[in-house]
DNA sequence: CATATCTGTAAGCCGTGACTTACGGTAAGT
DNA sequence: ACTTACCGTAAGTCACGGCTTACAGATATG
């Protein structure tokens, strides 16, 4: 029900940047803006709506604070993801019956008019 | 690489309620619309992005035009949420043993400078 | 050919959000 | 206690994108 969070944080560019210097490993907020081409606070901010759809945790250490990739977040948008695209394949292989479908009659159709009165189909 | 324009399709809700419709199976653009709080046009719009990311396809009938699910886009971007989703379970885990051990160290400290001097820790 | 239906595109408005600088607040070091 | 380092938040600017109405193109039907 809350993966509507997950995907709007991973919209964003810089937040999927900081997401990809995450994978190596916990990173404090300074160390993690020292290889981004945005400020320090916008770093803050964007952590801020990482933090809240699950996808990064804190772990506060002296004056620091180290964020790191969190598993929670993940989770949820894996399994919607799942199902879409389970129906996604249901509806692909539908689409192409579909489209036979439509062949089969527009080539029935032909065939019948071409019997009685023939129409342009060009 | 390009599970970019999958994921800032999936990130407006209008075009996940567009995805939700067709999942039960292909539609026109006046039926696709009918059941959506947008106007028509708006719609077209939002089936133009999601068609350059792979999330659906056209399927010309008549005037109309059947649209469906496209299992393209949705597999890169599954593709690279499965390598996040990896990356974010070690990272977990490695976040945890980096707690660990920060407060194994913390301890340790806590316990020489108990031993030395005692510092005021609340 | 004229009409009607279905759809994509252009132009414009307007809200949302990403970014900046400036400030406040907390924890360690001297 | 004072200073330093590190971080979050507030206020403000500005571009991007979603929505609308109006128009143009394409296809079946009379």
């Amino acid at each position: 029900m809350s993966y509507e969070s997950a995907i709007a944080a991973l919209a964003d560019p810089t937040r999927r940047q900081m997401i990809e210097r995450l994978r190596a490993g916990p990173l404090a907020v300074g160390a993690l803006a020292a290889g981004l081409p945005v400020s320090r606070p916008a770093v803050s901010q964007h952590l801020k709506v990482l933090a809240s759809a699950g996808l990064v945790q804190v772990a506060p250490c002296g004056t620091k604070r180290l964020y790191s990739l969190a598993p929670d977040g993940m989770r949820e948008l894996r399994a919607y993801l799942d199902t879409l695209w389970d129906d996604a394949l249901a509806s692909f292989a539908r689409a192409a019956q579909t489209e036979a479908t439509v062949q089969d009659l527009q080539a029935k159709e032909a065939d019948r008019d071409q019997a009685t009165k023939p129409t342009r189909r060009s």
